[in-house]
RNA sequence: UCCGAAAUAGCUCAGCGGUAGAGCGGGUGGCUGUUAACCACUAGGUCGGGGGUUCGAAUCCCUCUUUCGGAGCCA
């Protein structure tokens, strides 16, 4: 007998097949008894005759708990009830583990009695859904770098010097070299990437310590960055944009009934697959002046004013080209303008906001040196990171995509907690 | 770090000064097409900890703890 998954089971109605699973829930009705089976690719409704089963099997099947293991053997055919869909005709029940009493229970449950369970509540469907989505979109990403010849070169967790001020780092004893802190972004090293494969990136977990307590935020979550050698401000946006509508793409072509569990608006995840719109940090913030925000004409986006700006937009909206005082020392300067930086973040619409950070990297060593002077960073701790400009510079650029807040855009979900297995926040760490 | 809310059965909640409640989950029984199945019966509680007011506190007051939501910071 073949064993199979349940997503194959329409390739085999009417032969006996075998599947190993485990129970999502099991209702009895005298001599019939339906168990509702998942494997990890998917649920079937399987249904037991007990004059086909014989007695014995039959009572043994009927005290399955949720969640007990089992492999089943039976034929699957058209479902009686539901058009599209598949049930099993079962032949054959083995136990492999009566289930105790499950914790996680039909009727709806608090969030921190669920992250508590997180080891178990990753089973249920929505966030069997959400999984599944994560892992398209890692492919999908991954996918389109590689075909547009990006190289996977990994950045270090464990780095010698804080990046942007100490207080967003969690720190550890290193051997008798002192502190080390876990890495927040991969960028400078990526940086280095390039001067040897052209085009990179990393994907990877990164760490910030800020205490946020917001559905946007987690202490480790995976950070997507790419940084490409001889690519401009523009063709960066480009590069950002072609990369997310192809996760659109895929997700809707590979995740339908993933996307239908979470009760997900597929027709707007549609729409966002259409050339992105562009404004300026200025025109950004004349917008919003003109509806009421009180931002400054230098000053950065609040969460009310991302949810602002989108309002009404299909698509994710570029705000490039930012005051240099609220950016990061490596962007490099407009050259129109002093003031201003190449920056660029990529909102979400639906209110999800920021998803992207990327810039124009500061390729001119002196210019570069300036800026760190400026923010009073220990040259010494960089002398590496100025030496690609000292060795065949070039002009270059490069971005970060947040995985989970892209994750939870994708999945239309509320909270970045679920996005990840195991979600690390300020007040959570175990399981 | 700041602002707000909450804590009662295994879980979700109601009760808001006078004998501790429901639904789900558990147990027992019934049913040949169930869809968070249904029906009957049943077990299950130091009402987050401490202190106070009161004849009487889950309920009012103080305090501590924990959690949740939001802001800021950011992806």
């Amino acid at each position: 007998m073949k064993d199979i998954f349940v997503k194959d089971v329409k390739e085999y109605i009417g032969q006996e097949v075998r599947l190993k699973g485990w129970v999502r829930n099991i209702r009895h009705s005298g001599k019939l008894l339906f168990i509702i089976f998942r494997d990890g690719t998917g649920e079937l409704q399987s249904v037991a005759f007990k004059p086909d089963l014989g007695d014995e099997m039959f009572e043994a099947a009927k005290k399955l708990t949720l969640e007990s293991s089992l492999i089943i053997c039976g034929t699957p055919k058209t479902h009686q009830k539901i058009e599209g869909a598949f049930e099993l005709s079962i032949t054959k029940v083995d136990v492999v583990q009566y289930a105790e009493e499950y914790p996680i229970s039909k009727k709806d449950h608090g969030p921190d009695f669920l992250l508590t369970n997180r080891h178990l509540w990753i089973r249920s469907s929505k966030q069997w859904a959400i999984l599944q989505i994560r892992h398209t979109i890692y492919y999908a990403i991954c996918e389109y770098l590689n075909n547009n010849n990006f190289y996977r070169f990994d950045s270090p967790i464990l780095t010698p010097n804080a990046c942007e001020g100490t207080t967003t780092l969690f720190d550890l004893d290193y051997f008798d070299e002192g502190k080390a802190y876990l890495s927040q972004s991969g960028q400078l090293y990526l940086e280095t990437g390039i001067m040897s494969l052209g085009r990179v990136y990393d994907f990877g977990p990164v760490f910030r310590a800020e205490r946020s307590k917001t559905r946007k935020h987690l202490t480790e979550f995976w950070m997507m960055d790419a940084e490409a050698a001889f690519v401009e401000h523009d063709e960066n946006m480009e590069i950002q944009e072609g990369l997310i509508r192809y996760v659109i793409r895929t997700v809707l072509e590979k995740c339908l009934p993933e996307l239908n569990i979470l009760e997900r608006d597929i027709e707007a995840l549609r729409r966002a697959d259409a050339p992105f719109k562009r404004m300026t940090h200025r025109e950004a913030v004349d917008y919003l002046r003109a509806r009421g925000s009180e931002i400054e004409h230098n000053g950065d986006l609040g969460a009310a004013d991302e949810a602002m700006l989108t309002e009404g937009s299909d698509v994710p909206i570029f705000i490039e080209k930012w005051p240099k005082e609220i950016k990061a020392f490596y962007m490099k300067r407009d050259p129109e303008n002093p003031e201003l930086v190449l920056g660029n973040d990529l909102i979400a619409p639906e209110g999800f906001g920021e998803i992207i950070g990327g810039s124009q990297r500061e390729d001119d060593h002196d210019v570069l040196l300036g800026r760190m002077i400026d923010e009073k960073m220990p040259i010494e701790s960089y002398q590496w990171f100025l030496d690609l400009r000292k060795y065949g510079s070039v002009p270059h650029s490069g971005f970060g995509i947040g995985f989970e807040r892209l994750i939870t855009w994708m999945s239309g979900i509320r909270h970045i907690r679920e996005t990840i297995p195991f979600p690390r926040m300020i007040y959570r760490i175990y399981p």
